[in-house]
DNA sequence: TTCTTTGTGGAGTGATTAGTCAATCTAAAT
DNA sequence: ATTTAGATTGACTAATCACTCCACAAAGAA
């Protein structure tokens, strides 16, 4: 019992070492070594959690993105109509983007490395289909425009991505309800039918 | 006059090659060694034209995001009205990217690395005058949806990029003008004032 | 206790890398 | 023809890295 939450202790400090390393210094430019000190572990103690390196990368991305699915997810199906929903969403979404800027700021690096691997992109596809039902529903209804699913689906990451990135480089609008309520505002007019 | 085109035949041959491997492998996975060999030039020749591999990758994001400039935004200033002037540049870009695919995921592969060094931002800042004069006039005349000059340009700059990262997943409606005129219409309503 | 499994440490290894350097080549200028 | 300056080469080096190996510790099972 105690061996074993302090196992999984070790395992924790290593994901979390490596997190702030790569965030910082990317992925090829942070030795095991390096993960190894910050986490106060051995050398070998990190190949004996994760075979290779690029095995903790891997393992890495899948907890962060699904801790991030269960986070912004939360919810949201329970919520009446589709307007509520997807401001739902979206909320948890900049909020657990803002909670955790580690997080989205490894995300968005690894999807944009060249280093993703065939898992990862099996790991994509397994949410995507939540918000391809979404979109789907807001269309039957007539609530959201007659667009391509995939295309919506895609267009609304990147707006998202792009309102986040915004809030890091201001901080002072992060706790702004006045202003996270313009800027739903605007992502939704882009996306309902009028 | 000869050597001086082979010169710049070399120069251009190493940036060409390099930007042919960081795309697939990456900054730090892609050894210089493989570089020179790629442009068919020895290795301390490579060493010859750029001091450090750090000045090889931002010399390429540089001159890069030069071309990327000058070619998106060609003609805009000659048109009339604003949203002609958005829509030339938004097919600009858009084609800019389908043309040099290569450029546009170098780019978008740098712009997300903790790479950067502070040269970048500097850069970026450059040609950002350009966009936020564009909205201002934009908002001045009562086109464009009234919100924040530097949040409307985040959140555009982005939705750019969703269409094109669509479009390279779906070739087939790379040469669908209907397609991308729809496209642009979203993105139009998205930052016009009804 | 004794055995077995699992965790932990850290020195060690072979491979790889960015960058150097001295020698040679090219071509234009005097 | 001679000189000069830059271009080109590739063998070489010092450093770094991912990963291994083996000794030892901890703790539960027998």
């Amino acid at each position: 019992m105690i061996s074993q939450s302090k196992l999984e202790n070790k395992r924790e400090r290593i994901l979390l070492a490596a997190r702030r390393l790569f965030v910082n210094q990317g992925f090829h430019s942070t030795p095991t070594s390096a993960i190894a000190r910050e986490a106060s572990v051995a050398n070998g103690t990190l190949f004996h959690y994760f075979n290779t390196k690029e095995e903790l990368i891997n393992t890495l991305y899948k907890e962060t993105k699904r801790s991030f699915f269960t986070i912004t997810t939360a919810g949201v199906e329970n919520e009446k109509n589709i307007k509520r929903k997807v401001r739902l969403l979206w909320y948890n979404t900049v909020k657990w983007a803002l909670n955790r800027p580690q997080d989205f700021l490894f995300i968005q690096q690894y999807s944009n490395s060249p280093f993703i691997s065939q898992l990862t992109q099996e790991d994509i596809s397994e949410h995507i289909g939540f918000y391809h039902d979404l979109i789907d529903q807001g269309k039957e209804k007539g609530t959201l425009k007659d667009i391509p699913t995939d295309l919506m689906y895609q267009l609304t990451t990147y707006q998202i991505y792009g309102i986040i990135n915004y809030l890091f480089q201001h901080k002072e609008f992060q706790n702004n309800s006045t202003y996270l309520s313009m800027a739903f505002e605007f992502y939704w007019e882009s996306i309902a039918k009028k």
